[in-house]
DNA sequence: ATTTGCTATGAAACCCGTTCCACATTCTAG
DNA sequence: CTAGAATGTGGAACGGGTTTCATAGCAAAT
């Protein structure tokens, strides 16, 4: 491949005037710009991306934590993302992590490296503190509540959809909720603490441990935790799932079974529960994730926290 | 942030010496190693990463072109190459395209910037033999047949699961059939045709043209296909369909319209054809994925095509 | 006639690593 | 004891751009 250096030889001009001309940034004559462009045309040049991404000292490419690629989660907050970084110049690389500390500090290393300009945090399996603290490496922006660290923010506020959730709930008289959360270390879990903090607001009691199974995020989870349940002679009149397809593998499992299936909440509004017709709750991730990619390639942004409103879609009354 | 000439001068070595003490390449003596090690903690020293690439003169990225990120199609491909690259030390980037020329152009100039190692199409809207010229700037694998051109490809024999399913439905003794078939471009599509190429195979005809409606790949456009199917009085007996998601659509229009819902064949396996027992064709794209990442990332790789299988799954007899 | 202010150009420094190669030691085998 | 091998080290080139700064030509302003 030809370089800069060689198109300088061949038009007879400096590299300087070379990179003034390539870059069209002025002080350069007519006859300069013509007789180089011919030579990059004729060598077939093109400027390496390496090079000036050293040279810039910038990489124009935006991590994003992934944990876990087929939950609607993360699925929808990608496309927020992309969607946003469309034409923006950035790349965007998809980092798989599993909650995998190691993975998430290998991700954080490259950070420091300079391999990317900014990351994004779908999701995180360390502690918010120790993530902040490689905020002086790079932009770290999360999808989450910051809590008490300075990290920028695109988050839902997932407190306000289920208790309208549960608020209806309540007024339909449901007593006995079944609860399918998500991870299972439940510090870190943001989403099931919100969703049991709302809980306690509307019913004014903590449900019982034998109604709740975590570590909960797909449609097989969610067969496997409502076969659990009956096995355990826990009957809900309403099961509480964290995400659609979730909800609708318990949907599965009771008519597999022949049982009666109890009523149902989704979550991420997809097209399962539309088609069945099972109230969820939207928590305009796609809206998030661009939030989140504005949040991470701006980086003076003001006020650097986003908190969105999810709503609570009723159906099937 | 400290560079390998502040460590150099802070450690009393040169430059070719730490290089060597922080990569481990021998011929560096223990007590200089020591010293080196001890500024580098220091320091907070982490080599730039871009530096190393432009010295090794690749970028351990792979750019994934991905035209639409809600289709099946694109998610389990992804998925596949993602599984592939995840611990092979190559970084993924997403390439959003909407079959848009001017951007799939854009990322191959990126590629002849030297700003990927390799690239995956999982799709295409220019030309292969266009495709194929830029072969010279890096590796280009295709997810589909490569026909005359010398393209690496991971690719599914769609016709063997076609052909399946069209030899039941002609047991069945059904004859009038709907076809949704995916792109408009009708020369551009391999899928459609494939589809038709099979049907034609079994059922020895081609089908009118009213059966035919291109350019649907979502729940969405299943929806409005069915529509104008009925608004157009084609009453198939099947509706061949491209993607589970695209066949719910159309069952969804019929129930709606309290009409009898048509025979549905599904395709891409999903969750959704799972729930509702429909029939389906499983293309294996996951796997497909990673073996285009094979491909990407094994230059010397022979043979350098790679075609799956495709399933026909029989479901709701 | 002199100063000021552009335009145009190129040498050289800079971004930050890796690696080649020359040179000095120190072993090791014959 | 000595030639040849292996170890340790650093100067300098290299990868391929961008940018600063000095210099020169030339026109407008004083």
């Amino acid at each position: 491949m030809a370089t800069i250096r060689d198109i300088a030889k061949a038009s007879g001009y400096s590299i300087a005037t070379v990179s003034r001309a390539i870059n069209h940034s002025g002080y350069v004559s007519a006859k300069a710009q013509q007789a180089i462009e011919r030579v990059v045309a004729e060598l077939d040049y093109a400027p390496n991306a390496i090079a000036q991404d050293l040279s810039a000292g910038v990489t124009h490419t935006i991590g994003v934590v992934l944990p876990h690629s087929n939950h609607p989660y993360f699925t929808q907050l990608l496309n927020g993302i992309m969607n946003a970084a469309f034409d923006s110049g950035y790349k965007i690389t998809i980092l798989p992590s599993g909650w995998q500390r190691s993975l998430e500090l290998e991700y954080l290393e490259q950070l420091r490296r300079k391999a990317f300009d900014a990351m994004i945090f779908t999701s995180h399996g360390i502690p918010l503190k120790e993530l902040a603290a490689y905020q002086r490496y790079g932009r770290i922006v999360i999808c989450e509540d910051p809590k008490d660290t300075d990290l920028p923010a695109a988050y839902s506020d997932r407190e306000v959809a289920y208790r309208a959730a549960f608020s209806w709930l309540q007024q339909k008289q449901v007593t006995h909720i079944g609860f399918l959360l998500s991870r299972a270390q439940e510090h870190i879990s943001a989403t099931s603490y919100a969703t049991l903090r709302a809980f306690r607001a509307i019913y004014g009691r903590t449900p019982g441990k034998e109604w709740i199974i975590s570590g909960i995020n797909t449609y097989e989870d969610g067969y496997h935790a409502a076969e659990k349940f009956h096995q355990h002679q826990i009957e809900p009149e309403y099961i509480f799932s964290n995400g659609d397809d979730v909800a609708v593998g318990v949907r599965q499992y009771y008519i597999q079974q022949h049982l009666p299936v109890p009523g149902l909440v989704g979550q991420e509004n997809q097209l399962t529960s539309k088609l069945l017709n099972i109230p969820t709750i939207d928590h305009h991730f796609v809206q998030i994730g661009a939030a989140a990619f504005e949040l991470a390639t701006h980086p003076e942004a003001t006020p650097d926290r986003e908190k969105f409103q999810s709503d609570f879609i009723l159906r099937g009354i």
